[in-house]
DNA sequence: TTGTAAGCGTTATCAT
DNA sequence: ATGATAACGCTTACAA
């Protein structure tokens, strides 16, 4: 039942007090070395752990970091939290988890969850749709550093790492023009979330580059809960259409998935008759039969970023760069290979 | 910058104690009914919110638990938490999610840093391949409810929630033995790991019961980082044994799916000539255009009742079963219906 | 019923 | 260079 040494066990051991046993342990100079050296070997000795709880009372805040994505359960989400950690586990920092579900309710539940906590900082991949961001507020007022992951909102003085959106959308459209693709559909997400906003911008300005109208019959809206009935149901609902589109740019893979599977059961050829091109990258596209052309987003890449922005932000001094946009990459597979 | 309000400042307020205003926060039934509602209206009126880092510096207990598992992208982990999550919300626990990435090393930080935070849970899905189990015996002797998370080790006391692994091993087995094949390989986990000793040993039986013999040939240990390449590899190698087998009941869905590709390139016919099963039903063996056999772990029914074992025994008196066994299903896909 | 005060483990600010 | 003490926000004997 080993009972938690305290820095007071060993300051009694060493006839000295806290305040002595403190200082040395974290190389305050107001100290002798010789007492450090004394202090820092019987810590070892008594196997001394700081009390991470009373720290971060004394502190008002804590080793923790908290970041809230809409769920794990997605390559890019995993993977982003993946960078984050090996970015900050160095740096002892414990990486809190929460998920959302794409519930604003449960986005505000959330956050006050984490201040509560007292965590050094958020990573945010917004969820809420609604124009409110009061909490957000409540997060900037309380100090601590808010940094957007992916999906951001638009704040004063709020780090963020993206990817060019729009620069996706335009290439991924564009690529199934090269393909020869004419009438392109695009199915999107919810438009008051900037990434869905601006891959449907990338979208029409790549169409309008190439002297094609945009149709806003060929919009179709999912929403996130049941995305690959989403993509049956776009399907569906185009192929009625006077003149049904010759390919679909999809916001997301797992609504390309559904599209295609809606497609294939219709028995319309992939690539031959229509192309298809998701978004994200997870790892399904690659493993398909049918390999699904998507955009990857280096979602590791994008945490580690995040967790140096975050870094950076704590040291303090940072009038330093901390909105980064990376540039995103088109896999082309099967999907729209047609030539 | 909205200073934080303390039991004080009510206290202040109404010309009272923190003392009272502490209980009657805390349904304290040494308080009188007019000044407790009038504490509560005040609270609620200066947005009042309880210090939960002092709350655990106090109770050397917080409102948070943890849970440590390989990875979260997997859709058997994710939902997992997803179960815990859903259980525990209405409860105000806050859920720490920890990766340990199937390192050992990792699982012992993950342990440390969860009972500095004194979360006043944990739940482990154990990495650990070591025999060494002294980080574990920490959390017992550091009072904090362990539970494990499908992968258990053997201790006394500690609540489990598990499939009965042996079964599925079983079922699986049976199967493709029902589908007509005699020589089935079995691709398994390191078998340090319980679970995975319980498959390879279901499968053994039902070999057995079958009057089948066990060739060791056609057992292939796959580790957990390159599962696609693993099971690529094993099909390399079982097709180069003089007698090759006609099925594969592998422990893992990326094995299989490695294992299946593996197959395809080399135009082996699925299922008519070879079949393929997998395990935990990954939602990509239902996607795919061969879709995948697999067995069925019911992680969220699994987290959930994880969970509600944990509340259980925090609540004291806990002679009460602990160590729950669920029921694998299999879904009997294409990769496996020959007949 | 309410107030007083100690204590959870740490560090910062005084003194000495 | 070291010690004493207050403070972080809260709960709980013990007193009144």
């Amino acid at each position: 039942m080993s009972k938690k040494v305290t820095i007071y066990d060993i300051a009694k051991k060493l006839n000295i007090t806290a305040a002595s046993v403190s200082r040395a342990l974290n190389n305050n100079p107001r100290i002798s070395e010789s007492t450090r050296k004394l202090v820092l070997e019987t810590a070892a000795k008594m196997n001394y752990k700081p009390n991470k709880v009373a720290l971060a009372l004394r502190n008002g805040k804590s080793n923790s970091v908290g970041v809230i994505v809409p769920r794990v359960n997605r390559n890019f989400f995993s993977n982003l939290i993946r960078g984050l950690e090996e970015e900050l586990y160095p740096f002892g920092y414990q990486v809190i988890i929460c998920q959302t579900y794409d519930e604003g309710k449960r986005e505000i539940d959330n956050i006050n969850a984490l201040l509560d906590a007292h965590v050094g900082g958020i990573f945010l991949s917004i969820s809420s749709n609604t124009a409110n961001l009061d909490h957000l507020k409540r997060v900037i007022n309380s100090n601590v550093p808010l940094i957007f992951l992916d999906r951001k909102a638009d704040m004063q003085g709020v780090g963020s790492v993206t990817i060019n959106d729009h620069e996706a959308g335009y290439i991924s459209t564009q690529h199934l023009i090269d393909q020869g693709c004419r009438r392109i559909a695009h199915l999107g997400g919810d438009q008051r979330i900037e990434i869905y906003k601006d891959r449907f911008e990338g979208y029409k300005q790549a169409l309008h580059d190439n002297n094609i109208e945009f149709d806003k019959k060929y919009f179709y809206q999912f929403n996130r809960n049941n995305s690959i009935d989403g993509g049956k149901e776009a399907v569906t609902k185009l192929l009625k259409l006077s003149s049904p589109p010759d390919a679909i740019f999809s916001a997301s893979d797992f609504v390309a998935l559904g599209a295609i599977q809606e497609l294939q059961k219709r028995n319309v050829r992939i690539p031959e008759d229509f192309c298809v091109s998701g978004f994200s990258n997870e790892p399904f596209t690659k493993f398909m039969e049918l390999s699904i052309t998507s955009i990857d987003q280096f979602p590791i890449e994008m945490g580690k970023i995040a967790a140096k922005v975050f870094l950076e932000q704590i040291k303090g001094g940072h009038k330093k760069q901390n909105k980064v946009v990376l540039d995103p990459k088109l896999h082309i597979r099967k999907s729209t290979s047609k030539l």
